[in-house]
DNA sequence: CGGAATGTGATTGAATTCAGTCGTTATATG
DNA sequence: CATATAACGACTGAATTCAATCACATTCCG
């Protein structure tokens, strides 16, 4: 068998099943137990599943958008790893505003049960707060792109407009000298609007984007209070963002206890 | 802490988030690892929560909302040929606006894969036509409900009523010589909104609500260009629907061709 | 044919988690 | 007030899982 097919095999068990023990997944497709593990370092990577202590979780929920494909290695771990240090930024009672990058969600699901007030525009961070009692959410309205299933449009802007929230925490696609990017003309529409709405703007984004430039740009540096990446990040960017005033949050990539 | 009120709590925190380790549990609590143990020992017992090496896992079906319980089987049936007609009205083209009931999420799911353009409230409609490149999607924003995850407040009105669509389709949980009723305020404030975005209005609801009322008065029977109902409807009830001026569709329950 | 690259299986020591036990505290009851 | 019961937190040894490493097989090129 095809080390690829067994890798479809193995996500589609994992999918049926929400959650698989490796001792399971060792009987199912007769490989060893390294093997395994190797396969879902590599789901894992790309985004697919979760690892836990004793298994694997589906990651995205049964039959959705398709669920962030990352092909980078590594850059997962490093988007959980931002996420939990964004996380802390965010204060019982807080009302923060969310974008629907793969970042922004992975600090959703670390978000889910606080007692937080949520506004977002994506669909799938909505579906995480949905059923969560402990928590308020706002969804801003607005067409739909298919692709990210996030809200955009006019619709959208006039709805953040009418509303203020403490912190905006979303995603971008390229940071230089001349501010944040991002690679799409709505989003970017939608995200400023997201930032006129904010008391704070927290941007969210591994190292990798650090002197990247992309399509639409969004803002200078010196409009944003917070920006959390990744240890990726080299001394002279660490030096450059500080000087422009922005609050640096680095995330050590080390250790991940999943919490 | 009373045990029982940290039980529930417990259980809470599993089920929105899907899976929880025991660390993260203890950290929420407050608690030591072996209360958190005995804990999920109980959830376990009662069935509520499946332990694995290293967490818990949620045992319900439904890892996000109360994903449409199916009440009655056979009112399931109902909600099913009533949809099928309901679909019959929708044309390809069409603009449509949608509620969250359970009868129109059915109707949702037939129109899956029609080119039209779907407006809606309801986040699990929402999720159906997120992915499908077929439709368009708008969703309608608002503070969401967590019980049934549906928009609503005074954002969805203000948004509904900065659009205009063909048809509107929702359902109801009462009829009688009044007109329609609903059981929350909210809900039929939303409801009036949709109404006055539509060029027709279109109620699903099945044959018991007949005679039926409920909390909030909503409109009058006249205010209604179609209503469809399954084929229990009492041949008073067809000419008191027909004197109103509204057209009737009786959706046949027999046969259940799967759609 | 040689050799690099990749994938696989086995092994090992470290880290984590588990189940069971014990002492303490709080509450209820006689 | 004394005692019994239940719940809690801490500890311990056992079991499981993990990450890392090494050797072997296969494939793909030069």
């Amino acid at each position: 068998m095809l080390a690829s097919e067994r890798r479809n095999r193995l996500l589609e068990l994992v999918r049926v099943k929400r959650f698989a023990s490796l001792p399971e997944l060792i009987e199912e497709l007769q490989v060893s137990e390294s093997t395994v593990r190797r396969d879902l370092e590599h789901l894992e990577q790309q985004g697919s599943a979760r690892r836990i202590h004793g298994g694997v979780l589906y990651a995205g929920t049964s039959p959705k958008l398709p669920h962030f494909d990352e092909q980078e290695p590594g850059a997962w771990a490093k988007k959980r790893a931002i996420a939990r240090r964004a996380a802390a930024l965010v204060e019982d009672g807080d009302t923060i505003l969310l974008d629907g990058g793969s970042t922004t969600y992975e600090l959703a699901r670390l978000l889910v049960g606080r007692p937080i007030h949520v506004v977002t525009t994506s669909l799938p961070v909505a579906n995480l707060f949905a059923a969560d009692p402990a928590s308020d959410l706002i969804l801003v309205g607005g067409n739909i792109c298919p692709r990210s299933g996030v809200a955009q449009g006019p619709l959208a802007g006039a709805m953040i407009a009418s509303l203020r929230v403490r912190k905006t925490i979303f995603s971008v696609a390229g940071i230089n000298d001349e501010g944040f990017f991002n690679n799409n003309l709505l989003l970017v529409e939608t995200e400023r609007a997201m930032m006129r709405a904010a008391d704070e703007v927290v941007v969210v984004a591994d190292s990798s984007k650090l002197g990247r430039r992309s399509l639409t740009h969004l803002c200078g540096l010196d409009e944003v209070q917070h920006l959390v990446v990744d240890d990726g990040i080299p001394q002279a960017w660490q030096e450059k963002i500080a000087a422009a005033g922005v609050a640096l949050v680095v995330a050590p990539s080390a250790n991940d206890p999943e919490a």
